[in-house]
DNA sequence: CCGAATTGTTTTAAGCCTAAAATGTTTTCC
DNA sequence: GGAAAACATTTTAGGCTTAAAACAATTCGG
């Protein structure tokens, strides 16, 4: 083909685009790191948490939600901040009030609101794995250096923007 | 407190790092927002699948797996690969053959081993499925430069290596 | 003030997931 | 050859998770 054709489809990038799909395949390869590191190190909290304290994760991290707030939080709350659905948590929260480790009241101002907290065993429980959980993550990002660290945080931080945009882009 | 007790002290790091337990506030945070950035893309991704066509996560990757090996692979293969319990497998396998997505049979020489294979039919939806996905992750990712891209990769690698060898540390 | 939209939670139905025990098969090694 | 170890898979019991529908209470607008 003529150089004088191929320098006209090369000017209508418009077409090209649509003509010879863009290549993404070194960011899914990201997205299969991302998502193998983080399997990775769930997976070895979970089981850590379960041999050591006979804990769930779930429990745990809905457990580390409430600790950072002292006067409670509403279902939606700790809904929204752990990123799961509304059921979901119904079901947590149930299955600790149970175990006496959380307490759950219906808000007094508002009554289709629940308002739950940390019992002290609760708190007292939770406190003891949090301490023992800082460890393995310590050593589990051990090769790290501080610098590493601190450029991850910068990249993923990052990535949480883009995500959330795109995310913005298709649910408005 | 004298100057001199205190340079003792600091020289003797065995005994500062019992008596003054280690800060380790940074790589928690950074676990923590590395699950976020995660979350959010899974659940991103989740959601796009069901609407567009009606699958699940666990059942795309599964076959993302299978479509990479046309010979087939073992169930423990699978679960290996998936970072999933073998169990799991089972009973993912069982809905996909049902759905006609996937081919089942005992090995002709081992008859422990099943090997499974996409059908043509499975083949043909993931690869449009698959087309699809890749535009969706290259816009969740959109932000980053292709230097971010890399250097992500290669903070990850390093991610994952510490914490396959602190997994290995704790069940060698 | 009252109907309608909104908000917070629970329920439902289905599927995903795990650890551990059970089952069936092959290999190892006396 | 045969017991024992190793391996691949399935089963079991329990918990997690989601989307969607249902329910309950509050707020908003006319």
């Amino acid at each position: 083909m003529p150089a004088v054709s191929d320098c006209t489809n090369m000017l209508d990038s418009e077409t090209k685009a649509v003509e010879t799909p863009e290549d993404h395949a070194e960011e899914l390869r990201l997205w299969l790191r991302l998502l193998t590191c983080t399997t990775l190190i769930e997976g070895e909290v979970r089981g850590r948490l379960r041999q050591r304290f006979d804990v769930t994760l779930p429990r745990f991290d809905l457990m580390a939600q409430l600790d950072k707030a002292p006067d409670g939080m509403t279902l939606s709350d700790v809904s929204k901040r752990m990123m799961v659905s509304n059921g979901n948590v119904t079901g947590l929260v149930e299955r600790l009030v149970e175990s006496g480790h959380l307490d759950r009241r219906t808000s007094e101002t508002d009554r289709r609101v629940q308002v739950i907290r940390l019992t002290k065993l609760g708190r007292a429980e939770f406190r003891r794995m949090a301490a023992e959980h800082e460890t393995w993550i310590a050593d589990l990002f051990a090769d790290l250096t501080p610098k590493d660290v601190r450029e991850l945080m910068r990249l993923l931080a990052k990535t949480k923007g883009s995500a959330q945009k795109s995310a913005a882009r298709r649910r408005p």
